[in-house]
DNA sequence: CACATGTCCTTCGCATGCAAATGACTTGGT
DNA sequence: ACCAAGTCATTTGCATGCGAAGGACATGTG
């Protein structure tokens, strides 16, 4: 047993706390959506992946929202209960369940609030833009280091400080850009990761 | 309805998506570690800070896992139906329920994984100290913004880039280091924000 | 065409995780 | 000392959230 302190173990350990912290949050945030919309977190995120989407199946509603099949059956029957969507049979796949957005869940939508804090939202939008990409581009390395199971080849982090160059394009294999562009430009092509 | 992309809504987007899929991957990481080692993260999360805290009570310890009583109970409950914590009542409140980690519990403490993936470890080690800080900073930030309900008094986020100055401390109210100092001596003294 | 294998969704069992209600106890005011 | 109000833990009811198993269907190989 080493009697000196172990600072990488502190570093975890706050890291492991944050993340309970941030889990718990968005948990309550999503009670809160209950009490003032009537659709919890996951049921909005939900609807709002099948609107944008189109008629989809079940299973690609699921990886998009990163959630089980199992999950998703759930989160489905409580959102067609509500009238929110339709499940339908695949044509050319009699196995798949489509699912569509009805009028009323479309109406919904319009009225649905974010899915962020209103003081997160505020905190983010007063902060520079570089600021802005940090903050996501370090979510995503995060959740990509967490989530991928064993991709083998799975591009390990680059230890050299190569500055900001990384924060544009944290998981896209896309040439990261050098140059100041319009968020909207580099937000707009994102492959899947994320 | 705007016609042209708003750039704002796609950052949130990205981050709703990029904190789902982070949820999920601590999930999958907590089933794995019933697979290998028998407790959930939540189980060992709230046995370490047991062990950590010395006899406890139940409320002390939801807080510091950042859990609601109700949730504790039942984490308690299982805990103790395994045999690593004893409940007894409080001496001086007789209403508190004093918890206390067992010779088992301890055993089972020093064998037990951590609650991060290795993936994750590994790819963390390898990083630059500053960027460690600064994603813990980030974790802290979001969590900060996200959890606090409404402390009134809460330090908004200073929307200037003051640079790197306050990614060693971000909700600490301690003064900011600005000469690099070894890592454990700027993570020691943790007042209680994570 | 038949059958083994695989995929898609649902169901089942379980562990979080919360709020609200409840019971036991403490504390402050009178 | 008494009682109103508050606190602590538990119970109850519900919504995630997962894996495993099962049923319906698809697809490739013989």
């Amino acid at each position: 047993m080493p009697v000196e302190p172990n600072p990488a173990l502190d570093l975890e350990d706050r890291i492991v706390a944050s993340i309970r912290r941030l889990m718990r949050a968005v948990d309550l945030h999503s009670r809160r959506l209950v009490d003032e919309f009537g659709l919890t977190g996951p049921q909005l995120a939900t609807l709002q992946e099948a609107a944008r989407l189109g008629p989809v199946s079940a299973s690609a509603l699921a990886r998009t929202v990163h959630l089980s099949g199992a999950t998703m059956t759930g989160i489905l029957t409580r959102l067609e209960k509500r009238g929110y969507v339709v499940r339908s049979r695949g044509a050319a796949d009699r196995r798949t369940v489509i699912v569509t957005v009805t009028e009323s869940g479309q109406g919904v939508l319009s009225r649905a609030p974010s899915l962020l804090q209103d003081r997160f939202r505020v905190a983010l939008g007063s902060l520079e833009e570089w600021e802005q990409l940090m903050m996501l581009s370090n979510l995503q390395r995060i959740a990509s280091l967490m989530d991928a199971e064993e991709l083998d080849a799975a591009p390990h982090l680059v230890a050299d400080a190569r500055a900001f160059d990384q924060y544009a394009s944290p998981s896209e294999p896309a040439a990261s850009p050098r140059v100041v562009m319009p968020l909207a430009d580099r937000l707009a092509p994102d492959p899947s990761p994320n």
